[in-house]
DNA sequence: ATATCATATATTTTGGAAATTCAATGAAAA
DNA sequence: TTTTCATTGAATTTCCAAAATATATGATAT
């Protein structure tokens, strides 16, 4: 089974214990779906009604979602939704390029039987949801995104670094939101990628794992940039 | 005149405006510096009376060090000074590495004038320090730490990557605070690699830069694991 | 048009109260 | 003796209402 690391539960229908912990989700979700427009400003009376949260709880939560990065908060004058820029995206790939490389060097390196099953399992369940989306159905644009953003952690869940899976896992959301934002099917591109990726740390060669995902994110990147 | 990046001024005396920013900067600072040890249990009625601060305040402050991985939040049971560990220390050391050395090279390579004078004067400072240091002044070691934190942060400041930065920030006060835990001082050692890095990158040189900073880094996680 | 000032709006902060949950204590049962 | 269970106490979580502070708006005067 797949466990959490706690940063990508917003993706997953379950509800969290906490009215704190269930409204993060929720407005991180937003932001990072398109919900809450870049810029946006986030009145506490406004996400009051929205959200059924009493202000306390909701600036808990805006105050996380600022440490996180998703919300700009200006002293005095409140919160609102961090806005866009290619130049902010085009570091968040880097970064992205930075340090999910080397974590899929470390993964494929060190992992274990089980990893591999789990990576199966991630890749296979991405695929068919690829070939959904590459025969015209996008109604599950969200699933996608979820298949596909296990899909990476599943490569590199074995680097043996919590540290470095907490900041992919905030890394991987912010270039969610871009990805969100100009929403278009980069055809099967990124399928085959994906499975070059898949076959190369299966074989257990990290260089041209690492070589293959750097170029996913980049062309990835260059997509979406030009969609911009 | 160094900028702020909004990171390092729970090292400076400035006051700043809010309550809520000024009490987050004071805990991470006694975090930080060991007044707060490593498991210790928040409580909310103790820090009331500790930081003068309302538990609204106090609990918005303790998510965003939650978000920083400073202070762990436990669901229903309130919250933790973040325990410490070998391994992660390791972990972050490795990650240091792999964030500061990119950062440099693109420092080095993309680093103005202005750049290249607000090195000359941090790595001024650091050496005035370390020399009081060396002959046993041991009066100011926060004052050290902070100059050495300013002689990390000039070196890279350059990288033009404003997500890099922030990402480095966070991780260099985690690294601070296993520093300032064992606390022993490293000898001329660490000041020469000091003046190692200082001179490849103002010879330009981000290929000996990288690795003496690696170097560098390494020799402290080394010094730091053996103390604990 | 610019500057000044009063008003309205929004955030920041506090203290308290209700609801929920966790931990611990001790009694009862196996 | 050990396990189980219920009660109690403590702490967190959540919400509300109001005071204090800062910002934004718009009218008035220069």
């Amino acid at each position: 089974m797949l466990k959490d690391h706690g940063k990508l539960s917003f993706l997953n229908k379950e509800q969290q214990s906490t009215v704190g912990h269930s409204t993060y989700e929720r407005i991180k979700h937003d932001i990072i779906f398109g919900k809450l427009a870049p810029g946006t400003k986030l009145k506490l009376d406004g996400l009051k009604t929205a959200y059924a949260a009493s202000v306390s709880t909701l600036r808990e939560t805006l105050n996380r979602l600022a440490s996180d990065g998703f919300v700009s908060a200006e002293e005095q004058r409140g919160f609102f939704v961090t806005p866009v820029s290619k130049d902010d995206l085009s570091e968040i790939a880097n970064l992205r390029i930075l340090l999910e490389c080397h974590a899929l060097r470390e993964s494929v390196e060190n992992g274990d039987t089980d990893w591999e099953g789990d990576l199966v399992a991630a890749h296979h369940k991405l695929h068919l949801m690829e070939r959904r989306m590459q025969s015209g159905d996008e109604t599950e644009t969200e699933l996608w995104k979820r298949y596909d953003w296990e899909f990476h952690l599943a490569l590199i869940r074995a680097c043996n670094s919590n540290n470095l899976l907490a900041l992919h896992a905030v890394l991987f959301g912010k270039y969610l939101r871009y990805q969100m934002l100009v929403l278009t099917y980069r055809g099967n591109g990124a399928a085959e990628e994906h499975k070059d990726i898949f076959d190369a740390a299966l074989a257990r060669d990290s260089d041209a794992a690492a070589r293959r995902l750097e170029e996913h994110i980049t062309n990835g990147l260059v997509h979406t940039l030009d969609a911009m």
